[in-house]
DNA sequence: GTTTAGTTGACTAATTTGTTCGGGTATACG
DNA sequence: CGTATACCCGAACAAATTAGTCAACTAAAC
C-alpha cells in the first residue's frame, strides 16, 4: 500500500466520473478538463482501472468510461492498488534468503500495517468522498446566493494543514 | 500524508533503535548492520528524525541514537511526518487561484483523508509495534530451541499479499 | 591525541511522476 | 460509405524523489 500523488489523482478523477456520469459516459477529456490533469496521464491511470474492473469503457462518439459497480462498492483501497502498484521494503523480497531473523522484520511488520491501512481505505467507499463533495458544493452554492439557513454554520469545513 | 518506502526504512530504524537501547544508545552502525539499511541513508534519515524532536543523540564513543521518549509516546505518523516531507497533490496549491470551485476538490478531498490515515497512524505507537516484533522473535527463538513441531514452517510467517 | 560516532553537504544512479507525441482501433452518425 | 469522436497503446522525456556514496567536520570518551 503506497500513498502518492499517483493514486490521488486516480481518486479524484474516479470522483468526476461518478460525479458526472448521471447522463451518458464521462470522457476523460472532460476530466482533464475540469480536475487539470493531463489527458495521456488520465488514460495511464484509467488503462489501470479498466483493467482492475473498476471502470468500463465504451468506445466512438458519445462514448468514455462509466463506473463498473456502485460508487458505493468501490473503495478508496481498490483504486490506490490499481494505479500504484505494489513495492515492498523489503531487502529479501519475502524470499527464502530470510535465513536470519532480523531481515524478516521489515517484511513482516509492513504486512501487519499494510493491513491495517489497507483495511481502513478499503472502509472509504466512492459514494461517501461524493457525498463529501456535493455536501460542500451545496453549502458553496448556498453562500453565493446568500441564502444560509440559520443555524447552519457556513464552510466551517476545518481543512487541516497538509499533513 | 504520503507512504513510501522511506517512511518505512524510519519506522524499522526506529523499531530497531526501540529494541536495542536497553544498554545505552544505539548507533547507526548497528542498525545499518542489522536492516541492512545502507549507513549514509540512515544518517540522512535520523538527521530529520533527531530534528523533529523524535530521537536524542549521543556523540563520541559509546555514543549514539536513542528515543527522546517512551516509544509508547512515539506515533508512526510523527515518524513518517518526520522524514517524508509533505507534498500536496492540488494544482493550486491551496492557494487563491482556486476560484473554480473544482480546482478546489483535490484540496479538500485530501485534506480530510489525511486527516484520516494521519489520525490512525497517529494512534500506532513504536512500543505497539515493538511488543508486536517482540512476540514474533519469541515464537521463533521456540521454534529454533525445539526442533520445529511437525506441520510448522519455519520463517513463513504468514504474510500477507504486499499491497 | 587517538578513536568513536554524530553532523553536514555535495554528488550520483535508479526509479517514479507527470507530460508530450504519434500513432492506432471501435463506433455513432450523417 | 466516410468522418469525427474517443478509447487504446507505446515510446520518449524532463522533473522530482529515492537510495546510496563520499568526504570533511565536530564532540566526547579513553
Amino acid at each position: 500500500m503506497r500513498l502518492t500523488t499517483k493514486g490521488r489523482f486516480a481518486v479524484t478523477a474516479m470522483i468526476d466520473v461518478a460525479m458526472h456520469s448521471t447522463n451518458g459516459p464521462v470522457t476523460l477529456a472532460a476530466v482533464s478538463e475540469r480536475q487539470r490533469i493531463s489527458l495521456s496521464y488520465l488514460e495511464q491511470l484509467f488503462g489501470k482501472l479498466r483493467r482492475s474492473g473498476l471502470v468500463d469503457s465504451v468506445r466512438g462518439p458519445g462514448g468514455g468510461y462509466h463506473l463498473a459497480r456502485a460508487s458505493s462498492q468501490l473503495s478508496v483501497a481498490q483504486i490506490i492498488v490499481a494505479v500504484d502498484e505494489p513495492i515492498d521494503a523489503t531487502q529479501c523480497g519475502g524470499l527464502e534468503n530470510c535465513h536470519d531473523d532480523r531481515r524478516c522484520m521489515t517484511h513482516e511488520l509492513w504486512a501487519g500495517l499494510n493491513n491495517h491501512i489497507f483495511s481502513f481505505l478499503s472502509g472509504v467507499s466512492l459514494a461517501q468522498l461524493v457525498a463529501q463533495q456535493d455536501q460542500k458544493a451545496a453549502i458553496a452554492a448556498r453562500i453565493d446566493t446568500r441564502q444560509a439557513p440559520a443555524g447552519t454554520t457556513p464552510c466551517k469545513v476545518p481543512v487541516t494543514a497538509a499533513v
